[in-house]
DNA sequence: CAATCGCATCTGGTATACCAAAAATCTGTT
DNA sequence: AACAGATTTTTGGTATACCAGATGCGATTG
């Protein structure tokens, strides 16, 4: 007996291949293929279909089949603003509550993102773009407060896709790195004011380049410098 | 014309029995016996189930039935704190976003709390706490912000019956009238400071009151032990 | 030739039957 | 009488069969 329940892999492998491109924005989710491709059956596909609905990558429609929900850029950046919140809150309260371990736990990914993003080209971005959700779900983690880290981690998971075409982008991660940094120091002087300004400033740089990224997919496909042909 | 589909209808009425105490904190909640009480098959109502687990009402155990959440005061007080970081929020930004109707919409809903308060009781009591509830959303929603609506919603329902208890209270309904009309003055000057201050405060109060509320029910729960040992 | 009506089919919603794991109980032994 | 093991029963998990509504295509008619 696997530790993930059935309905939980399927989610995982969906949600993957939602944030990876393989299913397209729009894409209908349909029970009876996916089931069988997945050889499964209908009834934990379908559960799995409702975990992506909650954390808002499948739209659910009456009578319709679900489809990959293709946020516009105002969906994102309300989504981010609520992060914002939530973040922020975890990294004031995680200057309270937080163990030595945890703060040095979160500095170890902080210095291996570091790393990382220096060397990091092709599918390595996937690996660099994980320790960066693991550094942010740490500081939520570090809060002491399992509704928050769980909230934090929905809209996280919600915002893959998007996070991740920002992160790839070479031209942003110095900025990424230096407010990182800041972040960790603020965390081990026990500085929630700091922490908090910090974090409210890394997030809203985020919706800033997401922003441009949204303006420039709409302009069309000519800058392929930094975004990446998914589709 | 099926706006409320079958699972949501009876996670609604499960929601209830919940929140009312007719399903005590703890209870299992058994598919099969469920699902013949209710007239409808095991599939919907295991979806239901999933949707009041998402919202924290029940406790899904793997290989275990169910259960009713029995939140302790942390857990409690952890969601009361996020509930503060999102309402706080919603308040902010409703005073950039929101309309002249809804700030008016926002008022009507505190002036029939207001009424309700002075006269409320017994199951009256429940319609106070509905328009308590609906003054809260339409912060939220004045927010312009859907996601931050739908998980302060989330959060506000999760907190039905705690919240239910509080606000029962005779010796808080003063102080909640005049933390509401704050709020509602800050809203009506778009005073985005006073609003998150106001709303803070409003918060931080509900979390004194629920604290002092679940010591009193453990010294309750002590004296009576022994009664529920014999059976 | 186009528009519309109807039928075939595809899709999600629901019910039910089957399976495997876990809990409780009962029995046999010490 | 107490403890341990096995069996039975209860439970949730999964698969599948059935149903109703929506959709798209095609034929027929104006």
């Amino acid at each position: 007996m696997t530790d993930a329940t059935l309905p939980e892999q399927i989610a995982l492998k969906l949600r993957r291949d939602i944030l990876r491109g393989t299913l397209a924005p729009g894409d209908p989710i349909k029970e009876r293929d996916n089931a069988l491709d997945l050889g499964v059956s209908r009834t934990p596909l379908r559960e799995a279909v409702r975990i992506l609905a909650k954390e808002g990558l499948v739209l659910l429609r009456p009578s319709r089949s679900p489809v990959v929900a293709d946020p516009s850029l105002k969906e994102v950046r309300d989504a981010v603003v609520v992060l914002q919140a939530l973040e922020t809150l975890s990294g004031e309260l995680a200057c309270r509550e937080a163990s030595d371990a945890e703060i040095a736990e979160i500095r170890a990914l902080f210095e291996r993102h570091h790393a990382l993003s220096e060397t990091a080209e092709g599918d390595a971005l996937i690996e660099l773009f994980e320790v960066d959700m693991a550094f942010h779900t740490a500081i939520a983690r570090a809060s002491h407060n399992p509704a928050l880290a769980e909230t934090h981690a929905a809209y996280l998971a919600r915002m893959w896709r998007q996070r991740y075409l920002s992160a790839v982008q070479r031209r942003a991660r110095e900025r990424v790195r230096s407010q990182h940094e800041n972040i960790v120091l603020g965390l081990e002087a026990r500085d929630p004011a700091r922490v908090g300004a910090e974090i409210n400033a890394h997030l809203a740089a985020l919706i800033n380049n997401l922003t441009r990224l949204f303006e420039a997919r709409e302009a069309g496909r000519d800058t392929t410098s930094n975004e990446r042909d998914i589709e």
